[in-house]
DNA sequence: GTCTATAAGTAGATAGAC
DNA sequence: GTCTATCTACTTATAGAC
């Protein structure tokens, strides 16, 4: 409640940093105390321990950017049945964007993608409680958009599309380089326009010859 | 050259499938000597250090698997000019199925998707040495089978295939969960049949209105 | 080539003064 | 709430016997 940032603060923001440029396992408490300028008693005293900083970076972030994918939906709902480039949209968008200025999106963006990537077991199950409404949510309204996928195929495109957007925030650098610059993720709505051009076209796609994802009872 | 299996070939087995599953920085060398069963010096003997130990379990696979695409590539330009399709299965058969029996072909998939992922700088160039010739080969083909799309349009769309590939190799359980078990990763055949007709489609979407990847000179 | 023993450094976590 | 000092455990890496 002073007037100089919450220690808490500092922490978090540290933490989003280093974690997004270098992966959980590859930060120290020590380095990122000594990025953060505190001390790192004072880690254990906020938070307890390093798994319990990992969680509340990942909550500060990902609760909004959830909460802002299905806002879109909603609005998107209101106005009738919407496209699947509109679902999409809503799907990807609030995770490019949602940061204002350019530097902070871009560490959220890695931070993002390198949490979803992280082999530690609690991530993984901390990733699955944040998302399981998100993706119930967008199931029901990508069926209504393509009455004639199964519900598992709906699903397993909508995993594919999370994916390319995940590679997608998380290797910025790749893709300057395979492109030689001329795709940088940086710039928000060229990718946007980009995913949601691929990832419509995706979801939209036949059902291929073998489709082993029907022959399930989740249909 | 003795009868039981090298020292070596040892270490790199345990490597491979303690990185696979909890990422490089995740393993330490003692837990790694321990699951080979042979002793922590005799890594420093064959290796030198942990860091050559990750580009030898990296290069075994990699290697092959990248000849395999090239190969597959070969293949199809011998028939003529291939299918947007049969590029796509060229790119992404070799990484699903390349290694023979079940569990031996998933820790391998999720071998490569979290090398991808790996924070370390030394992985993330090793990674574009071993991949340039295949990206470039790959633009080439695609580039004739969609001549409307630009070069840097046509890598992007690239990149975004590798990552649902590599996102789809990583995270096979979210998926199982995700679709109720229906969908499983370790099914090569039927996961091959989606993303390919996904992927496909996606390629051949049309260009989004602000197409900032043709503005530069790179076309 | 393979081992034991150990060096030299870093990890997360705590106790207790202020 | 914040600090210093420290504990315990584990890390990579090496020296040197066999």
């Amino acid at each position: 409640m002073s007037g100089r940032a919450a220690t808490k603060d500092l922490v978090l923001d540290a933490a989003e940093a280093l974690f997004s440029a270098k992966g959980v396992d590859g930060v120290s408490l020590r380095t990122l105390t000594k990025e953060a300028g505190v001390n790192l008693a004072a880690v254990h005293y906020h938070f307890g321990s390093k798994e319990e900083v990992v969680k509340a970076v990942f909550a500060r972030r990902i609760r909004p950017m959830n909460r802002e994918r299905l806002a879109m939906l909603d609005a998107l709902e209101d106005r009738g049945r919407p496209e699947v480039e509109e679902i999409v949209t809503a799907l990807v968008a609030p995770a490019l964007r949602l940061a204002g200025d350019s530097p902070a999106r871009q560490r959220f963006m890695r931070l993002c993608a390198r949490l979803y990537s992280e082999p530690a077991e609690y991530l993984q199950q901390l990733y699955m409680e944040e998302f399981s409404q998100v993706i119930d949510r967008f199931e029901r309204v990508f069926r209504s958009a393509l009455p004639s996928l199964s519900r598992a195929e709906v699903r397993r495109r909508m995993h594919f599309v999370v994916g390319l957007l995940v590679h997608t925030m998380l290797n910025s650098a790749p893709v300057r380089r395979w492109t030689s610059g001329a795709c940088d993720p940086a710039d928000a709505e060229s990718t946007l326009a980009a995913i949601v051009s691929f990832a419509a076209a995706g979801m939209r796609a036949p059902v291929p010859d073998t489709p082993d994802c029907v022959r399930g009872g989740v249909t």
